[in-house]
DNA sequence: CCTGGTCCTTGCCACAGTGGCAAGGTCAAA
DNA sequence: TTTGACCTTGCCACTGTGGCAAGGACCAGG
């Protein structure tokens, strides 16, 4: 029984693939057709091959990138990468969406900025060295360490978040004199205050730096956070926190 | 006083922008330099355009597209139409995780087909017309209109899913002759059973097609499905669906 | 003034996957 | 044979960014 074939539109059709499709799979050698007429240069698949053909047909609808749809092929397990790749990515457009829900809630980059004079204070600290997602936890960590400390909550991280390890820092601040404890210099600051999650703080600091670098300040050393209403006391949505980014003196 | 004019290297690390992309966005309008040197090119950005610079970075950093960043800098309302967008690939994103859990499990097309003659059955449906994405609702429904009457629940779909406007039916089989009832035509058909979720009968759909193309059927008219163990007495977990699709008769 | 290192310029290629379009050859039914 | 549907290859386009190249500009030190 000669195999029956199929031309290319016909088992396109079949597939719900586009011909574009086949013949793009063809040329990655993803999905050869069972015979190609050597003259003409036509394609013909055998029916056999829709299995094969409904599997890329589907893993593409899961978007999983061609290569990764070869390997897949050979051993389904594979998928669990991509699996991943998929939770991540709804967790990142989780967030984006909240984002935006703030944004069109409160405006772009609005926030209200003050320059002001801050004085020195003295912090007993714990730091932490992380990656740029762990900082919540790092911080929660620390001040849990520094739990039966009175006095303001206070955080330090640095300006570049790009790194790949970010040292930042709980802090409370003590009256006591002496001791083990780290020095914020007083100096010229700017300040915002943000009301809601910590998951927003990104959004309260790009306008703070767009504030500072308008009006043609510089950043300086870490920033400072100071946990106004802190999660102990307050529901996500009522957090209140302060951003504080030193300046440099010399503003011309 | 003269305006702080900043070379494109200083203000792309200000915003955090690489300079292929201050340079992308002067080439669209998006952000032109306060300054370009006509003799050598090249481009100085006054400290004043650090806050379109860092809201276009943030903007981007939520994925909307440059020609939307440059409308929302005109109006911030737009950026619903995005975050639209971005709450359908959530959805999206969970369906894909859900699916590729479920081939993990249970592996890539392996359901269990079979090929059997079915006789005839009389139904009495009620039809809608709808959208891909409402057929679920419309399903249920058709069903609580037919809610009154005794007898083994079936849907009947188009084969073909691409279309705008899809007249898909719930139906109810009937013993009692006469009035006004839907014939199932006898003949043969493939037949699979899907346990889980409806939101998994695509994978069973797919599984069931590379089963009948390879063996060189062709479907023909509506799918069938026979809902064996329906919401009203199950989980979405334990839902047992019977799926059925018709082949043509001149099998070769 | 020269030199070297850092910065800036323009421009092309690449990515991933698909659609669109064009010019031209093939197939099958009438 | 004609006609119309189908097939072929190939190029461009999309989106936004990075990489690389060749070459000019700037600045500080000698």
């Amino acid at each position: 029984m000669t195999e029956h074939l199929l031309p290319i539109g016909e088992f396109a059709r079949m597939c719900r693939l586009s011909t574009k499709q086949l013949r793009h799979y063809d040329s990655l050698g993803l999905l050869t057709p069972a015979e190609v007429d050597a003259s003409t240069g036509y394609r013909y698949y055998s029916a056999t091959q829709a299995r094969r053909a409904l599997a890329i047909a589907l893993l593409r609808k899961l978007d999983v990138p061609l290569p990764e749809i070869a390997e897949a092929l050979r051993d389904e397990r594979v998928l669990g990468r991509h699996l991943g790749r998929v939770e991540a990515e709804i967790e990142h457009r989780r967030r984006t969406a909240r984002a935006l829900t703030r944004l069109l809630d409160e405006g772009l980059l609005r926030q209200e900025v003050s320059l002001v004079q801050e004085p020195a204070r003295r912090l007993v600290v714990h730091r932490t060295v992380c990656a740029l997602e762990e900082i919540g936890s790092a911080v929660g960590h620390g001040m849990r360490a520094l739990a039966d400390l009175p006095g303001p909550r206070w955080g330090l991280f640095p300006l570049d978040l790009d790194a790949s390890e970010l040292t930042v820092a709980a802090g409370v601040e003590t009256d006591a004199p002496g001791g083990d404890v780290e020095q914020l210099p007083a100096g010229l600051v700017a300040m915002t205050t943000h009301v809601g999650p910590y998951e927003d703080l990104t959004l309260a600091y790009q306008g703070l730096f767009a504030w500072i670098y308008e009006r043609g300040h510089r950043p300086l050393g870490p920033a400072r956070e100071a946990y106004l209403a802190g999660p102990l006391t307050s529901t996500p949505e009522q957090l209140v926190t302060r951003l504080i980014i030193p300046l440099e003196q010399n503003h011309e």
